[in-house]
DNA sequence: CGTCTTTGACCAGCGC
DNA sequence: GCGCTGGTCAAAGACG
């Protein structure tokens, strides 16, 4: 079984950052045959690596593809930067700082090679808007944990470039266990 | 009848 | 200030 958990806290790119989502069931293919006509989800890790590198022209992905950006944004918000010229990402203003920070620290990205478009992460969700976004021709879908008290969002659409590929954007962390 | 999805409207941020 | 864009809201409809 993919360990989705112990994965992402082996990965030096994103080593200090946080998982708040559970570990996806993706290699259950009894259970997903056994249910619809798709065949199972199939999440290879080098598709999140790829989404990583891939996006490094994307503000959407940038905070995963360079581990410097964490610590360089930390460090300015805390004074220890002197300068905006000594932050590598020509990020001129507290606001933009701060905005930043809360990205590196709550929010990620993979990409997964699905059939399904919709996949269940173990958590449950409440899709709450569609939209058609102008830089792709899929349109991108707005989801919200059904928890109560819990605000950990989700965006879910197609690859503009490989429609084949699902592209899960996770923002928040969940402030509860898995839903059995 | 309760829950979930759809979808147009609205709002905020950003660039020019 | 204005227009564009992405994110969210909420009413209406679908579905079990």
């Amino acid at each position: 079984m993919f360990d989705f958990n112990s994965t992402m806290n082996s990965i030096s790119l994103i080593e200090n950052y946080p998982n708040p989502n559970p570990n996806p069931n993706f290699d259950n293919e009894a259970s997903y045959n056994s249910t619809n006509d798709n065949p199972p989800p199939c999440f290879d890790f080098l598709d999140y690596i790829m989404s990583i590198d891939e996006g490094s022209e994307s503000e959407e992905y940038f905070f995963l593809q360079n581990n410097d950006v964490q610590e360089s944004v930390t460090n300015c918000i805390d004074g220890s930067l002197d300068s905006a010229d000594d932050f590598p990402l020509n990020i001129k203003c507290t606001r933009e700082l701060k905005k930043y920070k809360t990205q590196v620290e709550f929010k990620y990205a993979f990409k997964t090679k699905s059939n399904i478009e919709f996949m269940d992460d173990g958590f449950k969700w409440r899709k709450y808007g569609k939209k058609k976004v102008k830089s792709s021709p899929n349109p991108r879908n707005y989801f919200k944990c059904s928890s109560g008290g819990c605000s950990v969002k989700k965006r879910v659409e197609r690859d503009r470039e490989d429609s084949s590929y699902v592209i899960t954007t996770y923002e928040g962390v969940h402030n509860h266990q898995t839903p059995t």
